[in-house]
Order: C-alpha cells, then sequence, then structure tokens
DNA sequence: CTACATGCAAACCGTTTGCACCCTA
DNA sequence: TAGGGTGCAAACGGTTTGCATGTAG
C-alpha cells in the first residue's frame, strides 16, 4: 500500500466505531471520490487498476459494514442487477436515471418530505424513510431517439 | 385446467398482442387477484398450490412478456432480493412496506408528478416515470418495538 | 403448418459464508 | 494477545438460457 494508514479517514472510521484496516480505508476513499452512486464491482475494479489488490468479498464486507455504521448507503437502481452505494456524507439525495446512456444525475431537492408527515398521520407508520428514483432520458439520448 | 381458455382475458392478453395460453392466463389471472406486488415465486407456488403446475421457467417469461405489452409492471424492494410485479389495471401506486413485518400497503395520492414537470424543465431530461417507495413501521410493528 | 410457448436441466452471476490465517487495538 | 478482519474457495438463490417438444393461430 503506497501510503498506510489516512489521518483523515481513521478519525472518521473510528468515530464510526469501526476497526481501521487498510482495505476499509482504500473503500470509503474510493466511495468518498465518486459524485453518483457506485456498484461493489465498479470498486473492487477500480481499486485493482490502481493496484490495490483485496477480495471481492472483502469489498461487500467492508460495504456493509460502513452501511451498518451510517457511512455508507445503499441504493436500489430498478433494471439494475447490482446493490449501488453512496457516501452518506453527501447528504439526502435523489437520483434521475438516463435510461439510455444510464447517466446518474444527483438531485438534491426532495419533495417527498413534507408528504412524509401527511401519509404518517393517516396511516399511522412510523415512516423511517423513502427511496424516490426518477427514470428518462437525458438531453443527448432524447436527440438521438428523435432521429431514429 | 379446470375450465380452458378464459373469455375475460383472452381479450385482454389478445389485445395485447400476446398467443393466448393456459400459463398465461393463469399467471395474469393470479396476478391480477392480488392487491400487493407479489414475487415470482409467490405466483408459482400458489398456482402449484391450486394443482396447476408449471415450471417456474414459464412463470418468469410469462411475467416478462406482460411486462413488455404494459399488462405488468416491475417493482422494485429495498431489501428484498427478489423482484416484485404487479397488474397495470390498478393505476399507479406507491406503497409503504413495513421493515417489522414486511407488510405492503398501497398508496393511491402521488406526490411527484408535479415535481416531474419542474425538473424536467431544470434538467432537460424527458422523464418517464419515477418509482417512490416508502419505509417505516406499520402501527402493530411498531407498539412491539415500544415494548422491547 | 409454422412460429412461438413451454418444460427441463444446466448455466449464470451477484452475493454470502465457512474456515484458516492475519492484524488492529 | 484476543477478537475482529481478510483471502480463498465453495455454496447459494434468484434468474436466464439452450434445446427438444408441444401447441395456438
Amino acid at each position: 500500500m503506497a501510503s498506510g494508514l489516512n489521518k483523515k479517514n481513521r478519525s472518521e472510521l473510528a468515530k464510526a466505531g469501526l476497526r481501521q484496516t487498510i482495505q476499509r480505508e482504500q473503500v470509503f476513499d474510493n466511495l468518498k471520490e465518486r459524485s453518483t452512486p457506485v456498484t461493489v464491482g465498479d470498486i473492487h475494479k477500480e481499486l485493482f487498476g490502481k493496484q490495490i489488490h483485496m477480495d471481492l468479498s472483502t469489498v461487500y464486507r467492508v460495504l456493509e459494514a460502513l452501511e451498518k455504521h451510517g457511512l455508507a448507503r445503499r441504493i436500489v437502481i430498478e433494471n439494475e442487477n447490482s446493490a449501488y452505494y453512496e457516501y452518506t456524507g453527501c447528504g439526502h439525495r435523489h437520483y434521475l436515471v438516463c435510461l439510455g446512456c444510464k447517466k446518474i444525475v444527483s438531485i438534491e431537492k426532495c419533495p417527498v418530505k413534507a408528504y412524509e408527515k401527511d401519509l404518517s398521520k393517516k396511516t399511522d407508520f412510523i415512516i423511517e424513510g423513502h427511496s424516490l428514483m426518477l427514470y428518462g432520458y437525458c438531453p443527448e439520448c432524447s436527440r438521438k431517439l428523435r432521429k431514429t
């Protein structure tokens, strides 16, 4: 490993109650660099490209641990058969997914929060959260569609 | 098969451009009876219980065909590792899923429609649809949680 | 009669797990 | 040094596929 343990992550991982290992650090670093959700395989592959070799199952276990300790969030994307993860530090987000090129655009504004309260009152459910994904075609792909 | 081909479904399947078979009819009937989304295995199992034996792969293929022809909709539920389907005739719906007992409650009102227009203007995406799932605890489960 | 649907069995692929060894705290 | 983390390889479970046979149109 090029530089050993990283101070910044050390505090963040430790604060979350996680034992510090090089693998967790590398995965966590990689996750934080991303601006859109990634699959477990994406992270594994990219680390491999950087000569950082670790087992796929370790990446799975690290992401699971990060999620359990609130540092990562698992995202479900329709028609994609693998799980996506994102760093929770980016805040509450929703995504607009292009059905053509699979590009993912993140959306900061959430139209559901107010609705949750209303719904909770009506159903007596305690609402813990929600997932909202929007699907469509990005400007480039819709231009291509028009041509054909 | 007890009663052979069913007139009502015949028109509905045929109108959608699907060849009429006993298997498609049985799966479609079963799907329409449900008030909440079901898994492929659920349908297969229930039909089996009714002495209607067909291969699991057939159920997969039938549901795929129904979806492609607009008669069924595929639903993704977080933390569930299998696909859910529902009859599209029930209209546009959202679901409230209990994290305790996995009960699914359907919601008719959709708070996202208006938001889509606004978002489309801002991003230049052509928005084709969305999925909104809400997660929480139903009254019974939240009562149990309080006790422990 | 022909194209498409089904059954069966095997392949697939993302994910999980058991176990021996390693390393952080 | 103990208890948790990792690598490796094998298992797992939902889903898909190839192929021979059956059947709707």
